[in-house]
DNA sequence: CCATTAAGATACT
DNA sequence: AGTATCTTAATGG
């Protein structure tokens, strides 16, 4: 009946007991890239552990549009799910998977027992929730004080880091969507970027420089 | 080849 | 910063 899960990070994040709860009651989940987790308005029962794979959230602004909160990857949770399993509230936000994973469907039933049961546990919800806590200042930050370039700068850096090279597989479309812009207007800014010579412009990629890494974690060097 | 889609350009709001 | 429109370039059948 239940699938054999088998990871290692978890086995070395919680303790043996929590582990086998985790493999017994958890829900082993697999999503493909595009795919919607979490909508706008549902009913959340479960708080997802992200295994593998990335997931984007995002919150619909006044005008509605929408625009990225913070990237989920490894290990790491939504601490907004965790708010609404308890009080049984509908659903904030949107997550949709950056590329195929798997996660943990965790039952809100037993978010508690474990809490109180296991410091491994109750260290890395609170964890979860500083994290994202962090980033979402961070979010705010760019948002009501940041330009647009600055805002592409953390996106391509934010990018950059869930993955490896020096490079970002993205279109300028695509980042237009997740910023809640539009495509003339991020080809725009990327064009200046590349003629400072802060990036290389492809189709579907960009290139960093060492300026870019130079910029892109002092706000006060716009143009 | 051609169709589709990403990105560049220009002008206007 | 955003919209509308057109042109050009890359990609994949």
């Amino acid at each position: 009946m239940k699938k054999a899960i088998n990871n290692a990070k978890l086995e070395s994040l919680f303790e043996k007991e929590l582990v086998k709860e985790l493999y017994q009651y958890g829900d082993l989940k697999y999503f493909t890239a595009g795919e919607i987790i979490m909508d706008y308005g549902k009913y959340i029962r479960s708080m997802p552990v992200i295994l593998k794979g990335t997931v984007k959230v995002f919150r619909k602004d006044a005008q509605g549009k929408e625009i990225l909160l913070y990237y989920l990857s490894d290990n790491e949770s939504c601490s907004m799910a965790y708010g609404c399993c308890i009080s049984a509230k509908k659903s904030e936000v949107k997550a949709v998977a950056e590329e195929d994973g798997e996660l943990l469907a965790i039952p809100f039933v037993k978010l508690n027992d474990w809490l109180c049961q296991y410091n491994s546990w109750r260290d890395y919800i609170f964890n979860s929730f500083n994290e994202r806590f962090l980033e979402l200042l961070n979010s705010i930050d760019i948002m009501a004080f940041g330009n647009m370039q600055h805002r592409v700068r953390q996106y391509l850096n934010a990018k950059h880091d869930l993955n490896d090279r020096n490079s970002v597989l993205v279109s300028h479309h695509q980042i237009a969507d997740d910023l809640a812009s539009t495509r003339v207007v991020i080809s725009r800014i990327l064009k200046q970027m590349e003629n400072e010579g802060e990036v290389i412009l492809y189709r579907n990629e960009i290139k960093l420089n060492k300026l870019f890494f130079q910029r892109v974690h002092k706000p006060g060097s716009e143009e």
